[in-house]
Formats: C-alpha cells, sequence, structure tokens
DNA sequence: AACACCGCGTTTTTT
DNA sequence: ACGCGGTGTT
C-alpha cells in the first residue's frame, strides 16, 4: 500500500522506489519518512515536491499551502535524494517567513537546519559578504545601514556640499540612490550627458559611495549589489557557490527585483536547480521596485523549467473565494489562476455602507463585540485598511469599548530613537569612522557640543576628506577651537575612548549595560519630565536584555561578538517586539496583511480615491496592483469578511465625498449581503417627514421598539432625538439627532437605551 | 538648550 | 486634522 503510493504519485520522480531499497539499510523507517513528506499534499504539491530538479516554477494560489510545498521539496531533497543541507539555499523577503521556513523544515526532519542557507535576500548577501569580505574589498568589521542611517548621511552630504534640501530633497534622493542600486546601476554606469537633473542625483550618488566607503558602511541596496558584483566578478567564488548550492528555493518570487533575480541567475548556471514559488496575483510591491516581470523572464530564460498551480485553497468559504476569484479576472496578462475550495459557501459577504468613518469604525467594533460574545477570540478579528491613517477611528471607538487591540507597523523596536542612540555608541566603539554614528550621538545627551563646533568638525573632515572622529581629533590637537569648545569635544572623544577600554573583557550585555550608564543615557531617558519615560527606560532594558540573551552562531570567530549583534540588529529591526500576546484585535494595512489570516476580517474605507488610492485610478499598472491588493485582502478571511465604505470622511481636515470603490462594484452581488442600501446623495433631514413609503413601511411594522420623536441615549453620542426610522429587523435603522450632529444607526448594532420622556 | 510657532505634506514597507 | 521638521524666541 505505501510502495503503490509511492509509485503513483513519484511518477515524476528519478528516485525510483529501487533505488530506496539500495540507499538504506533501514528500510522501514525510509518509507515512513518519505509518507510524512508526501502523504499530506494534495496532487500538485505533491507534483512540486516531488519534481526531478529542473527549474520549477510554482504557482500558488493565496491559502494554497505554498510555504509548506517549499518545506516539504526540501526535506524531500535531503530524505529521498540526499541532498546534503549544505547545498540547500532557501530565499525569502522577510525574517520572519525565514524563520518559519527553518522551523518547519527541522521539525520536519527532526533535526538543525543550521547547515542550509535559510535566510532572506539580504540576510544571505550580508552572510556571504561578511565571509568573504576581503575579496568585496569591505572592512572586516563593516556595518550596515538602516534606511534611517542612510538618509542622515544623505543629509550631511548635501550640508557639506552647501545643497539646500528644498531643491534637492534627501528623500528623493535617497530614492534614486536605491532605485540605481537595486537595478545594478553604479554611479560610473550612468553617463555624464544625461539630463541635468540626473546629472545632480548622479553627484550625490557618486559623493555618497565614497563616502560609505570611506565609513566602512553598507546600506540594504548596497548589501545586494555587492553580493551580486562579488559573485559575477570572483571566479573562483562563483565556481564554489555554484558548485555548493545545488539546490535553489526561492519565496515570494513576484516580489524579487533586478538584482535579486541576476544573482539567483548567477548561482544557477545549468539552469536545472531553481524552484521559484510564487503569485503574479499577489504582487503588491512594483513600487518599490519589485519586477512581476521576472516570472515571464523566467519562464524565457529557463527554457526547461515546468510550471505548476496550486489552486486548492484551504483556507476561505467558497464564497470569499468566489469573491476573490471574481475580482482578479479585472486584471490582464495574468498568468491565470483560479482557486477552489472543498469547503461549504459559507455567510455571504457583508457590505455595510456606513454615513461617515466614525459610523463605519462603530459598525466594526460592534461586530467585533458580538463576535467575541460568541465566544471567538479577538485575536481571530482583523481590521484591513489601505492607508495607517485610517486606523485611528477604529482604535478610538475600540478604546472606548475596551476592546484591547493591537495595530501592526507602527515604529519598531531597533527604530526607536533611544535604541538607535545606543547603537549608535555601540558602532563608534565598534568603529569610530562611523560618521552617520558620531553625528547621532555627539551631542546626545546634550555635552555642550554646539552648532559650532560642529560645524568646524565637518568642514575640516570635507575638506581633507577624512571622517567626523578624525576630523575632531584634529581640531583638538591643533588647539584651534575656543577653550569652552575644545573642552567639551575633547570629554566626548575621551568618553569613547573610556568606553572602549573598560569594556574590552565584558560580556556583550555587560557592555551594552556599561554603555548605556556610562553615556549618561539611561539617566537621560530616566528623566520623568520626559515623555514615555517609563517606556524609554524599559526599552534599554530590553536592549541589554536582547545583547545579553544574543547568540553569536556566526562562523567567523574573528569578528566580535558586537559587531555581529549590531549587524543583526539592523538587518532585522523588526524582530523583538514585546506584548504580542494577549488576545487582541488585529489592525494592519493591506500591505501588512500579505501572508496572514483570519477568521473575521473586516476590509474597511473600500471607497474611490482611497482604494484604489487616488494617485492609482487613471494608471492602469497603478490600478491593477490595487487590485491585486483587494485580492490579497479578501483572502485573508476565512470565515467571515466584512466590507465597509463610508460615504462621507475626514480627509486631511475637511470632509470629503466618495462613492463605493469599484473594486466592490466588480463582485457579484448575489455573494454580497448589502447591510443598508447605498444612497448617493445625502438625505433630506427633516423632524417631520412628508409621506413616503419608508412611513408607510413603518406603519406595517409596529414591533420596533424605536418611534419618531423619541428621545434615546446613545454611549458615544449621548442623548438626542429620533428623526426617521428605516427597514425592519437587522437591517432596521434610525437617523438620531444629537448635540449638534445628525447621524444614522443600525439598532441591531448600537448600543441604545430609550429614554422616557 | 529648551520651548513655541509655522508651514508642509499626507499610500503602501522590508531589509 | 495632525505630526514632523525647521526656524525663531527666551
Amino acid at each position: 500500500m505505501l510502495l503503490l503510493l509511492l509509485n503513483k504519485s513519484n511518477r515524476q520522480t528519478h528516485v525510483s522506489a529501487m533505488k530506496l531499497y539500495t540507499a538504506t539499510e533501514n528500510l522501514q523507517s525510509k518509507i515512513m519518512d518519505i509518507t510524512s513528506i508526501i502523504a499530506p499534499l494534495n496532487d500538485a504539491q505533491r507534483a512540486a515536491v516531488t519534481a526531478p530538479s529542473q527549474a520549477m516554477l510554482i504557482l500558488a494560489g493565496a491559502g494554497s499551502g505554498k510555504t509548506r510545498v517549499l518545506v516539504h521539496r526540501i526535506v524531500w531533497q535531503i530524505q529521498v535524494n540526499h541532498v546534503s543541507p549544505q547545498s540547500i539555499i532557501a530565499v525569502t523577503f522577510t525574517n520572519k517567513a525565514a524563520n518559519e521556513m527553518r522551523g518547519r523544515i527541522e521539525s520536519l526532519l527532526e533535526n538543525s537546519a543550521s547547515a542550509m542557507w535559510i535566510g532572506t535576500f539580504h540576510g544571505l548577501a550580508h552572510r556571504f559578504l561578511r565571509r568573504h569580505a576581503k575579496e568585496a574589498h569591505l572592512p572586516k568589521d563593516f556595518q550596515v545601514l538602516d534606511s534611517s542611517d542612510q538618509q542622515r548621511m544623505i543629509k550631511r552630504l548635501l550640508a557639506d556640499l552647501k545643497i539646500n534640501e528644498k531643491e534637492l530633497p534627501p528623500k528623493e534622493i535617497q530614492w534614486f540612490i536605491n532605485a540605481q542600486k537595486d537595478a545594478g546601476i553604479r554611479s560610473k554606469d550612468i553617463l555624464e550627458t544625461t539630463d541635468k537633473n540626473t546629472r545632480r542625483f548622479l553627484r550625490i550618488y557618486r559623493e555618497y559611495e565614497t563616502l560609505c566607503e570611506r565609513n566602512g558602511v553598507v546600506d540594504f541596496a548596497e548589501l545586494l549589489l555587492r553580493a551580486y558584483e562579488l559573485i559575477r566578478d570572483d571566479e573562483r567564488l562563483r565556481y564554489q557557490y555554484q558548485e555548493r548550492f545545488s539546490q535553489i528555493h526561492v519565496d515570494e518570487f513576484q516580489d524579487t527585483n533586478t538584482i535579486q533575480y541576476a544573482w539567483l541567475t548567477l548561482l544557477s548556471p545549468n539552469r536545472d536547480n531553481m524552484f521559484v514559488v510564487g503569485d503574479d496575483d499577489q504582487a503588491i510591491y512594483g513600487w518599490r521596485g519589485a519586477k512581476i516581470e521576472n516570472i515571464y523572464k523566467f519562464q524565457r530564460e529557463y527554457p526547461q523549467h515546468q510550471i505548476i498551480k496550486l489552486e486548492q485553497n484551504y483556507r476561505s468559504t467558497g464564497s470569499i473565494l468566489k469573491a476573490a476569484n471574481q475580482i482578479i479576472t479585472n486584471n490582464t496578462g495574468r498568468m491565470g489562476k483560479s482557486l477552489w475550495t472543498e469547503m461549504a459557501d459559507g455567510e455571504k459577504i457583508t457590505v455595510y455602507a456606513a454615513y461617515d468613518e466614525v459610523d463605519e469604525a462603530n459598525y466594526v467594533v460592534e461586530r467585533i463585540k458580538n463576535w467575541v460574545g460568541e465566544g471567538n477570540k479577538r485575536s481571530d478579528s482583523a481590521i484591513l485598511y489601505r492607508s495607517n491613517a485610517q486606523s485611528r477611528q477604529f482604535e478610538e471607538k475600540l478604546m472606548l469599548s475596551n476592546t484591547p487591540y493591537r495595530v501592526y507597523g507602527g515604529l519598531r523596536f531597533y527604530d526607536r530613537a533611544e535604541i538607535k542612540n545606543v547603537l549608535a555608541y555601540l558602532r563608534l566603539l565598534v568603529n569610530r569612522h562611523d560618521d552617520a554614528s558620531i553625528d547621532r550621538i555627539i551631542n546626545t545627551p546634550t555635552r555642550g557640543i554646539g552648532l559650532k563646533t560642529l560645524d568646524e568638525i565637518r568642514k575640516l573632515a570635507h575638506e581633507k576628506q577624512i571622517s567626523l572622529w578624525a576630523a575632531a581629533n584634529s581640531l583638538i590637537t591643533e588647539k584651534v577651537l575656543p577653550n569652552r569648545a575644545a573642552n567639551a569635544l575633547f570629554n566626548f572623544l575621551d568618553l569613547i575612548a573610556q568606553l572602549d577600554n573598560k569594556i574590552a573583557n565584558l560580556t556583550l550585555g555587560e557592555k551594552v549595560h556599561f554603555v548605556i550608564e556610562h553615556t549618561r543615557l539611561m539617566a537621560f531617558y530616566s528623566q520623568d519630565k520626559l515623555e514615555k519615560s517609563a517606556d524609554k527606560v524599559e526599552n534599554l532594558k530590553e536592549l541589554v536584555n536582547a545583547a545579553t540573551v544574543f547568540i553569536n552562531d556566526e562562523i567567523e570567530k574573528d569578528i566580535s561578538d558586537l559587531s555581529i549583534f549590531l549587524n543583526r540588529a539592523a538587518l532585522e529591526s523588526g524582530a523583538l517586539q514585546g506584548e504580542e500576546f494577549e488576545d487582541c484585535v488585529q489592525l494592519m494595512t493591506l500591505h501588512t496583511a500579505k501572508g496572514l489570516e483570519f477568521p473575521l476580517v473586516f476590509l474597511v474605507g473600500v471607497e474611490d480615491g482611497l482604494f484604489p488610492s487616488q494617485q492609482s485610478i487613471f494608471d492602469q499598472v497603478k490600478l491593477e496592483e490595487e487590485r491585486r491588493l483587494c485580492y490579497v485582502g479578501i483572502t485573508r478571511a476565512m470565515r467571515k469578511l466584512h466590507i465597509t465604505y463610508a460615504e462621507s470622511r475626514r480627509l486631511y481636515g475637511d470632509k470629503t465625498y466618495a462613492r463605493k470603490s469599484r473594486f466592490l462594484r466588480e463582485l457579484p452581488t448575489e455573494l454580497l449581503d448589502e447591510v443598508r442600501p447605498k444612497r448617493e446623495v445625502s438625505r433630506p433631514i427633516t423632524a417631520k417627514p412628508i409621506f413616503s413609503t419608508v412611513n408607510k413601511l413603518l406603519e406595517l411594522e409596529p414591533d420596533s421598539k424605536f418611534k419618531k420623536g423619541q428621545h434615546i441615549h446613545h454611549e458615544t453620542f449621548g442623548s438626542g432625538i429620533i428623526l426617521n426610522v428605516e427597514g425592519e429587523g437587522e437591517k432596521e435603522r434610525i437617523l438620531i439627532k444629537f448635540r449638534g450632529v445628525e447621524k444614522w444607526l443600525m439598532t441591531a448594532y448600537a448600543e441604545l437605551t430609550t429614554i422616557r420622556s
């Protein structure tokens, strides 16, 4: 029976059951192992997992088990094809995805996967460059700049070059530089003859490159570009790694950019060992350089490839899936995929036409309260929105109803100012020539080094093309500064020297603790007049803790733990986030929600101008990306999806009116349950409405608790008077005049108490 | 060095 | 509306 299963499902592998007999002494256990690899898979998944070594493109729809396929494929290669773990490389975009993959591989293997290269593009590029720093012409202790460090460098550069930030905004320069690097273009590759604007950017790009070089720092895009160039230009290393990585796996392939694709191609010269998984319908990062075309490029450049589509969805109900399928068919040039499920249709998708953003939030919060009241977990519900600004209304209402919630995507741990300051000191201890760091903390906490002194340092550094540290030292020895400034500056330089001296023999945790104390940062952040000082102190302690438990698993022994720790902090800035385990309603943008799933999902603010965003409406390419985002949003829902939109909302200060999103109009009405009929014009508001069908309806509905003219009380809005009643049962809605405002509320959800008049 | 005021922009985010 | 960064005031 087992062998039968193997033979049937393994038609496509070059590993026969015979080979298994000879390959192992412990036949029984081997067969069991293989069963555990392929038994939990459906036909398409199994075909992917057991495919022979060749270029494979797995088109994996939302919720179709793409991670499972990747994980099982890797385990299959190891246990059945006896590929050495050393030969396995698996690349993801986020640390979270990489960690999850590693964890699942390890639990299937019942063994450590530490010999495999599993990580993000940036993480693996970093490991590669660390290992071959010399060949890459990088200092042994090179540090990684995150994007705020990068921006700081650019700003300094502009100041040195006496360029006004208004003329050439640092943000735009940063964008330009990163876009060039992501496309594999060095400043020397850009022709001088291009247009004037490009020339100005180009000049900064050049200067920035030399500055980074001098500082011994590398930004995110540089990690990828350097790794690419090194493997391209160093024949010995190229052969070595091509030889080593016999099996290359890539997750979220539709999100790869030019340089990532090029790097992968270099690793796979025979083009027979790339196993890439992606979904063109979930490509939502075009705006940051991801090239969905890489999927087509792959098919052109890897002519021997095989495509397998994973279309069975294990996540959502039939209705939700139908809606998702329907919406995405409006896009052009798709690879073509249609999700299906064995699950029942389930509930219809509820569409709520809110009066305004407050009404929308009330509706959502009421629904969540009902859901929790039915015994469900708050953490199984999510509110998804297009832009971060939208979270506020929901936060307010959740707070008001005492419902715990968590907003994703705020400031991350390692991005907090107090943490960045400590890290800057530590980085300075590793490398004195790190200008971004010295710039950051030379007067933090304030120690009397003013702008005047700072200017002198910068001027000298720029003139002599030396680091800020060297320039500061030079100013002291040359005795050109006024006494007070000289003293202050000397004290700073001395502080760094003292720290360096005193921490030499401490453990990593002790080092961090020592630095926080002796730079007086702890004292600085403990001042209770400071807002949120308790949080900041807590964060500093958490940093010490993180350093204490840090395990340096890099093989290079001659690089200090501190250096590795700092780089890890830059590369995994999101990893350390506390307070995650309380049962909370989840609030996040649609982008953040990609890859996640929730039984109950609210897709809110589904209005033209918001979603799709105003900037995307008149651009076909952008609009299609928005539509994919909508597809991502819908497919997050497992059991129940609510879509809401508001007829009017406050945006940038003033009231705006919008109509329901075109995406919503693309959904078939039979899948929808529209809670309140949409009205295009604002309602006539009269205390005594003239005869209308609505009033007649009301007369036929004497069961209603609510009557016109009745006084009522609402938890949030206070007391008011009912102006109008419409609908019945669940859909009954009333217009109430509160102090100054009139609101339509659903009586089924609003918390109303009647007041006897 | 700390605080007040003004003007500006304002999709989406990882590394 | 709101928050951030830059500038000006005490």
